[in-house]
DNA sequence: CCACATTTGTCCGTATGTATC
DNA sequence: AGATACATACGGACAAATGTG
């Protein structure tokens, strides 16, 4: 096991947002869809959203989705 | 439900850190330990470790235990 | 070296609550 | 009222590292 899936999940995340795949205001795909897409459970993926989430780079909203935040496209 | 468990654990320990009566180097009480102690599941405090160590206040270690870091205890 | 217990690391499936649409 | 979606929590399973005997 060379990484743990869920922070595969997190680097792959981070780097769309870097990269600018993800702006801030754009919506994360759902949960399910992300467990569809990486084939992974929930736990890794909500693991994956705790870790992007202490960086400051989305924030969750209960009923609406998860979103990038504005700092997540700066140098910091 | 005004809190989350895992933010009460995580903020309990932190508190812990941030006050020195857990202090950098030292080990945390166990996992089990933890469990019992707050009457929690493993989930609620796996996730307020993870919370903890993107904060970058402890370590954990397999097989040895969670240890508290040098920057714990630092004004950041 | 091997066996064992301890402890953290990772992951799974499920259930319930709550907010939004 | 119902569907969708995130938030939280439970409990269990197996892997990996460590220390001890």
């Amino acid at each position: 096991m060379s990484e743990a899936a869920y922070l595969q999940v997190a680097r792959d995340l981070r780097e769309q947002i870097r990269d600018g795949r993800l702006k801030p205001g754009d919506k994360l795909p759902s949960f399910n869809a992300l467990c569809a897409h990486y084939e992974a459970s929930n736990t890794v993926i909500r693991a994956a959203m705790l870790v992007l989430k202490a960086e400051g780079l989305i924030d969750g909203r209960q009923g609406k989705g998860v979103y990038v935040t504005d700092r997540a496209s700066k140098s910091n």
